[in-house]
DNA sequence: ACATTGCTTGACCGTTTGGTCAAATCGGAC
DNA sequence: GTCCGATTTGACCAAACGGTCAAGCAATGT
Protein backbone atom coordinates (compact mmCIF):
# COMPACT_ATOMS: atom_id res chain seq x y z
CA UNK A 1 0.00 0.00 0.00
CA UNK A 2 2.24 2.84 -1.40
CA UNK A 3 0.01 4.81 -3.01
CA UNK A 4 -2.40 5.31 -1.10
CA UNK A 5 -2.70 5.07 3.12
CA UNK A 6 -5.32 3.12 4.25
CA UNK A 7 -6.60 5.84 7.19
CA UNK A 8 -9.44 5.13 9.36
CA UNK A 9 -11.84 6.56 7.40
CA UNK A 10 -12.87 7.79 4.03
CA UNK A 11 -10.05 9.84 2.70
CA UNK A 12 -8.19 11.10 -1.26
CA UNK A 13 -10.81 13.22 -2.57
CA UNK A 14 -9.44 16.75 -2.15
CA UNK A 15 -13.13 18.09 -2.55
CA UNK A 16 -13.27 21.07 -4.88
CA UNK A 17 -14.51 24.42 -3.85
CA UNK A 18 -18.02 23.92 -5.25
CA UNK A 19 -18.23 20.58 -3.19
CA UNK A 20 -17.17 22.26 -0.40
CA UNK A 21 -19.16 25.00 -0.24
CA UNK A 22 -22.30 23.07 -1.02
CA UNK A 23 -21.77 20.60 1.32
CA UNK A 24 -21.74 23.11 4.18
CA UNK A 25 -24.68 24.53 2.46
CA UNK A 26 -26.17 21.35 2.80
CA UNK A 27 -25.22 21.23 6.46
CA UNK A 28 -25.87 24.43 7.62
CA UNK A 29 -28.92 23.84 6.19
CA UNK A 30 -29.91 20.19 8.08
CA UNK A 31 -29.10 21.85 11.24
CA UNK A 32 -31.87 23.58 11.01
CA UNK A 33 -34.10 21.89 9.59
CA UNK A 34 -33.60 18.51 12.11
CA UNK A 35 -33.43 20.69 15.43
CA UNK A 36 -36.71 21.86 14.16
CA UNK A 37 -38.13 18.66 12.95
CA UNK A 38 -36.36 16.14 14.10
CA UNK A 39 -35.06 13.22 12.48
CA UNK A 40 -38.23 11.85 11.23
CA UNK A 41 -39.89 14.98 10.79
CA UNK A 42 -37.00 16.49 8.48
CA UNK A 43 -37.99 16.27 4.79
CA UNK A 44 -34.73 15.79 2.51
CA UNK A 45 -36.96 18.80 0.53
CA UNK A 46 -37.03 21.13 3.17
CA UNK A 47 -33.32 20.85 3.33
CA UNK A 48 -32.61 21.08 -0.18
CA UNK A 49 -34.85 23.74 -0.24
CA UNK A 50 -32.94 25.28 2.58
CA UNK A 51 -29.42 24.84 0.82
CA UNK A 52 -30.49 25.89 -2.35
CA UNK A 53 -30.51 23.20 -4.62
CA UNK A 54 -32.97 20.34 -5.96
CA UNK A 55 -33.41 17.42 -4.04
CA UNK A 56 -31.56 15.36 -6.32
CA UNK A 57 -28.28 17.36 -6.42
CA UNK A 58 -28.46 16.97 -2.53
CA UNK A 59 -28.37 13.13 -2.79
CA UNK A 60 -25.43 13.48 -4.85
CA UNK A 61 -23.69 15.12 -2.45
CA UNK A 62 -25.23 12.71 1.15
CA UNK A 63 -26.51 9.24 0.04
CA UNK A 64 -29.42 9.38 2.35
CA UNK A 65 -31.19 11.49 4.38
CA UNK A 66 -29.48 9.18 7.44
CA UNK A 67 -25.96 10.35 6.42
CA UNK A 68 -26.75 14.20 6.25
CA UNK A 69 -28.07 13.67 10.03
CA UNK A 70 -24.82 11.75 11.29
CA UNK A 71 -22.48 14.09 9.59
CA UNK A 72 -24.27 16.67 11.04
CA UNK A 73 -24.36 15.24 14.64
CA UNK A 74 -20.78 14.20 14.84
CA UNK A 75 -19.76 17.73 13.64
CA UNK A 76 -22.03 19.06 16.74
CA UNK A 77 -20.70 16.56 19.06
CA UNK A 78 -16.92 17.64 18.63
CA UNK A 79 -17.37 21.29 18.90
CA UNK A 80 -19.82 20.99 21.68
CA UNK A 81 -17.66 19.12 24.04
CA UNK A 82 -14.87 21.07 23.29
CA UNK A 83 -14.97 23.37 26.33
CA UNK A 84 -15.65 20.24 29.20
CA UNK A 85 -12.08 18.71 27.11
CA UNK A 86 -10.17 21.65 28.25
CA UNK A 87 -11.22 21.17 32.20
CA UNK A 88 -7.63 22.36 33.19
CA UNK A 89 -7.10 20.05 35.91
CA UNK A 90 -4.12 22.76 37.49
CA UNK A 91 -6.42 25.64 36.95
CA UNK A 92 -8.61 26.74 40.16
CA UNK A 93 -11.68 24.55 40.23
CA UNK A 94 -13.90 27.25 40.78
CA UNK A 95 -12.44 29.47 37.98
CA UNK A 96 -12.36 25.84 35.69
CA UNK A 97 -15.98 25.59 36.19
CA UNK A 98 -16.97 29.03 36.35
CA UNK A 99 -15.48 29.37 32.54
CA UNK A 100 -16.79 25.95 31.49
CA UNK A 101 -20.18 26.91 31.96
CA UNK A 102 -20.13 30.65 31.02
CA UNK A 103 -18.68 28.99 27.78
CA UNK A 104 -21.37 26.34 27.21
CA UNK A 105 -24.00 28.69 28.06
CA UNK A 106 -22.62 31.00 25.27
CA UNK A 107 -22.93 28.47 22.98
CA UNK A 108 -26.17 27.46 24.08
CA UNK A 109 -26.92 31.29 22.98
CA UNK A 110 -25.16 31.37 19.79
CA UNK A 111 -26.02 28.02 18.56
CA UNK A 112 -28.99 26.71 20.00
CA UNK A 113 -29.61 24.56 17.17
CA UNK A 114 -26.94 21.94 17.73
CA UNK A 115 -28.04 21.85 21.41
CA UNK A 116 -31.66 21.19 20.11
CA UNK A 117 -30.04 18.54 17.69
CA UNK A 118 -28.40 16.84 20.46
CA UNK A 119 -31.34 16.57 22.91
CA UNK A 120 -33.44 15.28 20.28
CA UNK A 121 -31.37 12.11 19.15
CA UNK A 122 -30.50 11.32 23.12
CA UNK A 123 -34.27 11.72 24.29
CA UNK A 124 -35.03 9.54 20.99
CA UNK A 125 -32.64 6.66 22.85
CA UNK A 126 -29.66 7.76 21.06
CA UNK A 127 -29.85 5.49 17.71
CA UNK A 128 -27.18 7.09 15.98
CA UNK A 129 -24.20 8.29 18.70
CA UNK A 130 -24.94 5.39 21.63
CA UNK A 131 -21.28 4.16 20.53
CA UNK A 132 -19.80 7.15 20.67
CA UNK A 133 -21.71 7.89 24.27
CA UNK A 134 -20.50 4.40 25.48
CA UNK A 135 -17.21 4.89 24.66
CA UNK A 136 -15.55 8.29 23.93
CA UNK A 137 -17.81 10.49 25.88
CA UNK A 138 -17.49 8.32 28.44
CA UNK A 139 -13.84 8.21 28.70
CA UNK A 140 -13.93 11.81 28.49
CA UNK A 141 -16.17 12.03 31.46
CA UNK A 142 -14.71 8.96 33.58
CA UNK A 143 -11.64 11.37 33.02
CA UNK A 144 -13.24 14.60 34.04
CA UNK A 145 -14.70 12.95 37.06
CA UNK A 146 -11.49 11.88 38.30
CA UNK A 147 -10.32 15.36 38.28
CA UNK A 148 -13.00 16.96 40.27
CA UNK A 149 -12.72 14.23 42.39
CA UNK A 150 -9.16 14.75 42.90
CA UNK A 151 -10.25 18.80 43.68
CA UNK A 152 -12.86 17.68 46.24
CA UNK A 153 -9.73 15.60 47.75
CA UNK A 154 -7.84 18.72 48.02
CA UNK A 155 -10.50 20.31 49.98
CA UNK A 156 -11.27 22.67 47.03
CA UNK A 157 -14.51 21.76 46.08
CA UNK A 158 -17.42 20.37 48.88
CA UNK A 159 -17.99 16.84 48.84
CA UNK A 160 -20.10 16.24 45.87
CA UNK A 161 -20.22 13.71 43.38
CA UNK A 162 -17.95 14.44 40.32
CA UNK A 163 -21.28 12.41 37.93
CA UNK A 164 -23.64 14.57 39.65
CA UNK A 165 -21.77 17.65 39.17
CA UNK A 166 -21.22 17.29 35.49
CA UNK A 167 -24.60 16.07 34.83
CA UNK A 168 -26.12 19.59 36.32
CA UNK A 169 -23.99 21.29 34.38
CA UNK A 170 -25.52 19.83 31.58
CA UNK A 171 -28.45 20.22 32.36
CA UNK A 172 -28.91 23.23 33.26
CA UNK A 173 -26.84 24.87 30.12
CA UNK A 174 -28.81 22.65 27.91
CA UNK A 175 -32.03 24.17 28.96
CA UNK A 176 -31.74 27.34 28.05
CA UNK A 177 -30.58 26.47 24.48
CA UNK A 178 -33.48 23.53 24.57
CA UNK A 179 -36.61 25.37 26.18
CA UNK A 180 -35.91 28.85 24.75
CA UNK A 181 -39.12 28.43 23.73
CA UNK A 182 -40.99 28.13 27.62
CA UNK A 183 -38.43 30.34 28.59
CA UNK A 184 -39.27 33.60 26.39
CA UNK A 185 -43.36 32.39 27.26
CA UNK A 186 -42.58 32.41 30.61
CA UNK A 187 -40.53 35.32 31.47
CA UNK A 188 -42.39 37.52 28.51
CA UNK A 189 -40.76 40.12 26.78
CA UNK A 190 -36.83 40.06 28.60
CA UNK A 191 -36.44 37.41 27.27
CA UNK A 192 -34.42 38.84 23.99
CA UNK A 193 -33.05 41.61 25.39
CA UNK A 194 -29.41 42.09 25.36
CA UNK A 195 -28.12 41.24 29.27
CA UNK A 196 -30.29 38.41 29.36
CA UNK A 197 -28.19 36.07 28.86
CA UNK A 198 -25.70 37.50 31.22
CA UNK A 199 -28.05 37.34 33.83
CA UNK A 200 -28.86 34.30 33.37
CA UNK A 201 -25.55 33.11 33.21
CA UNK A 202 -24.78 34.85 36.74
CA UNK A 203 -27.53 32.95 38.33
CA UNK A 204 -26.54 29.70 37.25
CA UNK A 205 -23.18 30.33 38.14
CA UNK A 206 -24.29 31.92 41.29
CA UNK A 207 -26.44 29.19 42.27
CA UNK A 208 -23.99 26.01 41.04
CA UNK A 209 -20.60 27.64 42.68
CA UNK A 210 -22.26 28.63 45.67
CA UNK A 211 -23.56 24.84 45.83
CA UNK A 212 -20.31 23.25 45.35
CA UNK A 213 -17.72 25.87 47.29
CA UNK A 214 -15.93 24.01 50.13
CA UNK A 215 -17.62 24.94 53.44
CA UNK B 1 -80.54 27.26 28.99
CA UNK B 2 -82.57 24.87 31.60
CA UNK B 3 -81.56 21.15 30.45
CA UNK B 4 -77.78 21.43 29.27
CA UNK B 5 -75.36 23.86 30.88
CA UNK B 6 -72.75 25.41 28.01
CA UNK B 7 -69.52 24.72 29.87
CA UNK B 8 -66.20 25.82 28.52
CA UNK B 9 -65.40 22.65 27.23
CA UNK B 10 -67.49 19.13 26.01
CA UNK B 11 -69.49 17.79 28.43
CA UNK B 12 -72.40 15.22 28.99
CA UNK B 13 -71.62 12.19 27.81
CA UNK B 14 -70.80 10.39 30.60
CA UNK B 15 -68.88 7.80 29.13
CA UNK B 16 -69.31 3.91 29.14
CA UNK B 17 -67.24 1.38 31.26
CA UNK B 18 -65.69 0.43 27.40
CA UNK B 19 -64.89 3.76 26.56
CA UNK B 20 -63.74 4.46 29.66
CA UNK B 21 -61.41 1.71 29.27
CA UNK B 22 -60.14 1.97 26.19
CA UNK B 23 -59.43 5.28 25.93
CA UNK B 24 -57.30 4.92 28.70
CA UNK B 25 -55.54 2.09 27.15
CA UNK B 26 -54.99 4.60 23.94
CA UNK B 27 -54.08 7.56 25.52
CA UNK B 28 -50.90 5.01 27.92
CA UNK B 29 -50.24 3.60 24.74
CA UNK B 30 -50.07 7.03 23.15
CA UNK B 31 -47.38 8.56 25.80
CA UNK B 32 -45.38 5.59 25.12
CA UNK B 33 -44.84 6.02 21.35
CA UNK B 34 -45.02 9.91 21.24
CA UNK B 35 -42.21 10.13 24.34
CA UNK B 36 -40.15 7.54 22.37
CA UNK B 37 -40.79 8.50 18.54
CA UNK B 38 -41.71 12.65 18.76
CA UNK B 39 -45.45 13.97 17.42
CA UNK B 40 -43.82 13.31 13.49
CA UNK B 41 -42.41 9.54 14.33
CA UNK B 42 -45.23 7.85 16.20
CA UNK B 43 -47.80 6.36 14.29
CA UNK B 44 -51.20 5.87 14.51
CA UNK B 45 -50.90 2.13 14.00
CA UNK B 46 -48.19 1.73 16.07
CA UNK B 47 -50.02 3.15 19.48
CA UNK B 48 -53.18 1.08 18.43
CA UNK B 49 -51.14 -1.94 18.39
CA UNK B 50 -50.23 -1.26 21.77
CA UNK B 51 -53.28 -0.30 22.74
CA UNK B 52 -54.57 -3.73 21.73
CA UNK B 53 -57.08 -2.44 19.02
CA UNK B 54 -57.08 -1.87 15.18
CA UNK B 55 -56.25 1.79 13.84
CA UNK B 56 -59.97 2.71 12.91
CA UNK B 57 -61.12 1.67 16.21
CA UNK B 58 -58.16 3.42 17.82
CA UNK B 59 -59.81 6.46 15.32
CA UNK B 60 -63.47 5.97 16.70
CA UNK B 61 -62.07 7.41 19.96
CA UNK B 62 -59.80 10.34 19.03
CA UNK B 63 -61.03 11.41 15.61
CA UNK B 64 -57.00 12.38 14.69
CA UNK B 65 -53.35 11.39 15.49
CA UNK B 66 -53.19 15.62 16.55
CA UNK B 67 -56.22 14.71 19.12
CA UNK B 68 -54.93 11.87 20.95
CA UNK B 69 -51.21 13.80 21.17
CA UNK B 70 -52.94 17.24 22.64
CA UNK B 71 -55.01 15.21 25.08
CA UNK B 72 -52.07 12.97 26.62
CA UNK B 73 -49.72 16.53 26.23
CA UNK B 74 -52.85 18.34 28.70
CA UNK B 75 -52.93 15.03 30.96
CA UNK B 76 -49.25 14.94 31.10
CA UNK B 77 -49.21 18.27 31.71
CA UNK B 78 -51.51 19.41 34.63
CA UNK B 79 -49.62 16.59 36.77
CA UNK B 80 -46.38 17.56 36.09
CA UNK B 81 -47.07 20.65 37.79
CA UNK B 82 -48.85 19.61 40.88
CA UNK B 83 -45.99 19.79 42.92
CA UNK B 84 -44.69 22.94 41.35
CA UNK B 85 -48.36 24.27 42.55
CA UNK B 86 -47.89 23.19 46.11
CA UNK B 87 -44.81 25.59 47.23
CA UNK B 88 -45.82 27.05 50.22
CA UNK B 89 -45.23 30.40 50.59
CA UNK B 90 -45.67 29.93 54.52
CA UNK B 91 -43.46 26.96 54.77
CA UNK B 92 -39.66 26.94 55.16
CA UNK B 93 -38.15 28.11 52.05
CA UNK B 94 -35.28 25.78 52.05
CA UNK B 95 -37.45 22.70 53.02
CA UNK B 96 -40.11 23.56 50.35
CA UNK B 97 -38.01 23.77 47.54
CA UNK B 98 -35.95 20.20 49.26
CA UNK B 99 -39.64 18.83 48.82
CA UNK B 100 -40.36 20.25 45.04
CA UNK B 101 -36.93 18.71 44.01
CA UNK B 102 -37.73 15.64 45.37
CA UNK B 103 -40.76 15.38 44.11
CA UNK B 104 -39.59 16.19 40.79
CA UNK B 105 -36.94 13.93 40.87
CA UNK B 106 -39.34 11.03 41.58
CA UNK B 107 -41.38 11.73 38.81
CA UNK B 108 -38.72 11.74 36.50
CA UNK B 109 -37.87 8.61 37.68
CA UNK B 110 -41.22 6.88 37.67
CA UNK B 111 -43.02 8.14 34.56
CA UNK B 112 -39.61 9.56 32.72
CA UNK B 113 -42.27 9.33 29.72
CA UNK B 114 -44.33 12.16 30.25
CA UNK B 115 -40.76 14.26 31.07
CA UNK B 116 -39.87 13.21 27.18
CA UNK B 117 -43.23 14.24 25.77
CA UNK B 118 -43.10 17.16 27.23
CA UNK B 119 -39.00 18.26 26.69
CA UNK B 120 -39.95 16.92 23.11
CA UNK B 121 -43.03 19.29 22.32
CA UNK B 122 -41.11 22.27 23.76
CA UNK B 123 -37.78 21.55 21.73
CA UNK B 124 -39.44 21.72 18.86
CA UNK B 125 -41.31 25.43 19.43
CA UNK B 126 -44.14 23.77 21.52
CA UNK B 127 -46.20 24.28 18.68
CA UNK B 128 -49.45 22.64 20.52
CA UNK B 129 -49.09 24.28 23.90
CA UNK B 130 -47.24 27.86 23.41
CA UNK B 131 -50.53 29.45 24.24
CA UNK B 132 -50.80 27.18 27.74
CA UNK B 133 -47.30 28.33 28.13
CA UNK B 134 -47.83 32.11 28.06
CA UNK B 135 -50.61 32.12 29.69
CA UNK B 136 -51.69 29.52 33.03
CA UNK B 137 -47.64 28.32 33.24
CA UNK B 138 -46.62 32.11 32.94
CA UNK B 139 -49.57 33.14 35.71
CA UNK B 140 -48.18 29.99 37.92
CA UNK B 141 -44.15 30.87 37.61
CA UNK B 142 -44.85 34.35 37.94
CA UNK B 143 -47.07 34.11 41.15
CA UNK B 144 -44.38 31.55 42.73
CA UNK B 145 -42.04 33.61 41.79
CA UNK B 146 -43.24 36.51 43.70
CA UNK B 147 -42.93 33.83 46.59
CA UNK B 148 -39.50 33.23 46.13
CA UNK B 149 -38.62 36.84 46.00
CA UNK B 150 -40.68 37.50 49.01
CA UNK B 151 -38.19 34.93 50.79
CA UNK B 152 -35.30 36.55 49.13
CA UNK B 153 -36.07 39.81 51.21
CA UNK B 154 -36.67 38.16 54.27
CA UNK B 155 -33.03 36.95 54.23
CA UNK B 156 -34.39 33.30 54.09
CA UNK B 157 -32.76 32.53 50.58
CA UNK B 158 -29.52 34.25 48.94
CA UNK B 159 -30.40 36.91 47.08
CA UNK B 160 -31.17 34.97 43.00
CA UNK B 161 -33.40 35.59 40.55
CA UNK B 162 -36.25 33.71 41.47
CA UNK B 163 -37.02 32.67 37.34
CA UNK B 164 -33.74 31.37 36.84
CA UNK B 165 -33.96 29.31 40.05
CA UNK B 166 -37.00 27.65 38.79
CA UNK B 167 -34.95 26.99 35.63
CA UNK B 168 -32.20 25.61 37.45
CA UNK B 169 -34.48 23.25 38.93
CA UNK B 170 -36.30 22.25 36.21
CA UNK B 171 -33.18 22.02 34.36
CA UNK B 172 -31.88 19.34 36.59
CA UNK B 173 -34.59 17.78 36.97
CA UNK B 174 -35.80 17.01 33.71
CA UNK B 175 -32.60 16.07 32.45
CA UNK B 176 -32.38 12.70 34.88
CA UNK B 177 -35.34 11.64 32.82
CA UNK B 178 -34.67 13.25 29.28
CA UNK B 179 -31.14 12.34 29.32
CA UNK B 180 -31.53 9.05 30.98
CA UNK B 181 -30.13 6.99 28.13
CA UNK B 182 -26.73 9.73 28.05
CA UNK B 183 -26.70 9.11 31.79
CA UNK B 184 -26.49 5.82 31.95
CA UNK B 185 -24.01 5.14 29.07
CA UNK B 186 -21.50 7.54 30.96
CA UNK B 187 -22.07 5.83 34.50
CA UNK B 188 -22.18 2.41 33.53
CA UNK B 189 -23.90 -0.18 34.86
CA UNK B 190 -24.33 1.54 38.53
CA UNK B 191 -26.97 3.70 36.50
CA UNK B 192 -30.04 1.05 37.27
CA UNK B 193 -29.26 0.18 40.66
CA UNK B 194 -31.25 0.42 43.32
CA UNK B 195 -30.63 3.95 45.35
CA UNK B 196 -28.99 5.66 42.34
CA UNK B 197 -31.60 7.99 41.75
CA UNK B 198 -31.99 9.00 45.65
CA UNK B 199 -28.25 9.58 45.16
CA UNK B 200 -28.77 11.72 42.12
CA UNK B 201 -31.62 13.25 44.46
CA UNK B 202 -28.83 13.97 47.38
CA UNK B 203 -26.25 15.55 44.63
CA UNK B 204 -28.54 17.83 43.42
CA UNK B 205 -29.99 18.65 46.51
CA UNK B 206 -26.63 19.43 47.54
CA UNK B 207 -25.47 21.97 44.93
CA UNK B 208 -28.68 24.05 44.33
CA UNK B 209 -29.73 24.37 48.26
CA UNK B 210 -26.25 25.38 49.08
CA UNK B 211 -26.18 27.75 46.33
CA UNK B 212 -29.29 29.20 47.45
CA UNK B 213 -29.02 29.58 51.20
CA UNK B 214 -28.42 32.45 53.31
CA UNK B 215 -24.99 33.89 53.26
C1' DA C 1 -13.96 22.96 -31.28
C1' DC C 2 -14.69 19.17 -28.75
C1' DA C 3 -14.54 15.66 -25.48
C1' DT C 4 -14.56 14.41 -20.73
C1' DT C 5 -15.79 14.94 -16.37
C1' DG C 6 -18.37 17.05 -12.77
C1' DC C 7 -22.69 19.08 -11.45
C1' DT C 8 -27.86 19.68 -11.64
C1' DT C 9 -32.63 18.50 -12.14
C1' DG C 10 -37.54 17.07 -13.83
C1' DA C 11 -39.96 13.10 -13.78
C1' DC C 12 -40.81 9.03 -11.75
C1' DC C 13 -41.34 4.84 -8.36
C1' DG C 14 -42.44 2.24 -4.21
C1' DT C 15 -43.51 2.66 0.49
C1' DT C 16 -45.45 4.60 4.47
C1' DT C 17 -49.01 6.75 6.71
C1' DG C 18 -53.16 9.56 8.25
C1' DG C 19 -57.64 9.04 7.60
C1' DT C 20 -62.36 7.08 5.51
C1' DC C 21 -66.11 3.79 4.75
C1' DA C 22 -69.14 0.21 4.57
C1' DA C 23 -69.91 -3.91 6.45
C1' DA C 24 -69.69 -7.07 10.36
C1' DT C 25 -70.14 -7.99 15.27
C1' DC C 26 -71.29 -7.10 19.99
C1' DG C 27 -74.16 -6.06 24.03
C1' DG C 28 -77.77 -4.46 26.61
C1' DA C 29 -83.06 -3.21 26.81
C1' DC C 30 -87.36 -5.13 26.15
C1' DG D 1 -85.05 -14.09 21.27
C1' DT D 2 -85.07 -9.64 18.84
C1' DC D 3 -83.84 -5.21 17.97
C1' DC D 4 -80.88 -1.13 17.82
C1' DG D 5 -77.25 1.52 18.72
C1' DA D 6 -72.42 1.06 20.09
C1' DT D 7 -68.20 -0.96 18.81
C1' DT D 8 -64.80 -3.10 15.71
C1' DT D 9 -62.26 -3.92 11.53
C1' DG D 10 -60.60 -5.22 6.58
C1' DA D 11 -60.09 -2.83 2.58
C1' DC D 12 -59.13 1.19 0.56
C1' DC D 13 -57.56 6.15 -0.79
C1' DA D 14 -54.70 10.24 -1.33
C1' DA D 15 -50.78 12.66 0.11
C1' DA D 16 -46.13 12.82 1.59
C1' DC D 17 -41.71 11.19 1.37
C1' DG D 18 -37.09 8.82 0.53
C1' DG D 19 -34.68 7.62 -3.13
C1' DT D 20 -33.48 6.56 -8.40
C1' DC D 21 -32.56 7.59 -13.24
C1' DA D 22 -31.62 9.35 -17.43
C1' DA D 23 -30.89 13.34 -19.62
C1' DG D 24 -29.27 18.20 -19.63
C1' DC D 25 -25.87 21.79 -18.46
C1' DA D 26 -21.31 23.77 -17.10
C1' DA D 27 -16.35 23.83 -16.74
C1' DT D 28 -11.91 22.52 -17.84
C1' DG D 29 -8.02 20.63 -20.43
C1' DT D 30 -6.18 19.87 -25.15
Amino acid sequence: MSPKKSGTAKEAKPLSRIQEANRKAILDAALDVFAKSGFRGATIDEIAGKAGMSKPNLLYYFKSKRAIYQQVLEQTLSEWLTPFAELDPNGDPVEELRRYITAKLKMSESNPNASKLFANEVIHGAPVISDFLTTSLKALVDEKAKVIRKWVGEGKLAPIDPYHLIFTIWATTQHYADFDVQIRAVIGTQAGKPGFHEQAAQAVLSIILHGIKPR
